[in-house]
DNA sequence: TCAGTGGGTTGACGTTGTCAGGTGAAACCT
DNA sequence: AGGTTTCACCTGACAACGTCAACCCACTGA
């Protein structure tokens, strides 16, 4: 019935969805091997046919983050404006409902298989991109995305810390954000 | 010749510089608290003494790293424009130069002493605003300055995660910066 | 002088990442 | 078909780690 290939893919699947589980209930620190196994249903040395080390397996599972960010971002329609900030709307939504998964998207890529996950957080910013290029001039298109993303990414980051919440900011990450959308978006700027 | 007070002060010290140290080499996970405390000259459960448990210890050493960043951003003088790019370019600065104590900064605060670390970073904020009320309006200022101060930590977050050198933005964190200094400082913004 | 305090050390325990060796069933070959 | 190879997976083992309890001892205050 099952192949010997289809049922390694199935625990392979089954590992990443483990692993990206347990870092959002606990972070980093909370995705052991013998818990992924576990929830798995192998044992704790199964990951190790699949994935170089723990950190690969993060690697993995932010490499995910990013493809499933690419994918609704390419599904948006509507205006560009209205693109735009549904962009950043995903990626707030991604941040708060997965903080640590999140940070691990974010984190420096080590132990990245053939740097898969540079390669899927690229998807996300041609995406990206091809909304804010309806946007602005061409000769703009790379600084006000970059700002854009980048800022936002920030933005969140700082909620996430809790630098909104205890801060000395009498703002929030909405406002911020929408503050931003709004000066690249609706072209508030004259060079 | 010394009193206890003064060798219990001088061995957190010397847990701080260590902790900091072995955070800059090979960031969280290489500050294990035997070393720390070999590099202190004191033995692996000495730093409980000083310090709840590891988070708290790591907390303290970001909490310090806001504490620097605040005298720096005290300490700069100029026109309000200069001190505004001089402000910026601490951030950038210490993201580059530390990144692992850098990305500890914007962690979620877990086991943060009495909310030392917290505390610290509201004042590198008020330093800030302090800098920002002299180029913006009085309605605009928690809104720039959070956009400022996030988005920056944002441009140099993925700069760090290797999205500029690797990724698709034809641009780089310097630029980015810039333009959002820029921006805010000339009030090439109209409302 | 003498108990008391508190910084520091050490032994110990449970947990973790990681690897070497073994196992059994699927895949391949003739 | 039968024998052989392959490969995903399991298990035992090890070193390193965070953490705690018990202990030691120099300094403190009276």
């Amino acid at each position: 019935m099952v192949s010997r290939a289809e049922s390694a893919a199935a625990t392979r699947r089954a590992l990443l969805d483990a692993a990206a589980e347990l870092l959002d209930e606990g972070g980093p620190d909370a995705v052991t091997l013998r818990e992924v196994g576990a929830r798995a249903g192998v044992s704790r040395g199964a990951p190790y046919g699949h994935f170089a080390d723990k950190e690969t397996l993060l690697g993995a599972v932010a490499a995910e983050g990013w493809e499933r960010l690419s994918d609704e971002i390419a599904a948006l329609d509507g205006t560009p404006s209205d693109r735009l900030r549904g962009a950043l709307a995903a990626l707030v939504t991604i941040g708060r409902r997965h903080p640590h998964r999140y940070r691990q998207m974010f984190a420096p890529p080590a132990g990245d298989e053939p740097g898969s996950m540079i390669r899927a957080s690229c998807r996300t910013q041609e995406e990206f991109l091809a909304i804010v290029s309806e946007l602005v001039d061409e000769q703009d298109l790379h600084r006000y995305g970059g700002l854009l993303f980048t800022g936002v990414s920030g933005i969140i980051a700082a909620e996430l810390s809790g630098h909104f919440a205890t801060g000395t900011w009498r703002t929030s990450a909405d406002e911020l954000v929408d503050t931003l959308a709004t000066i690249i978006a609706d072209g508030r700027l004259h060079t």
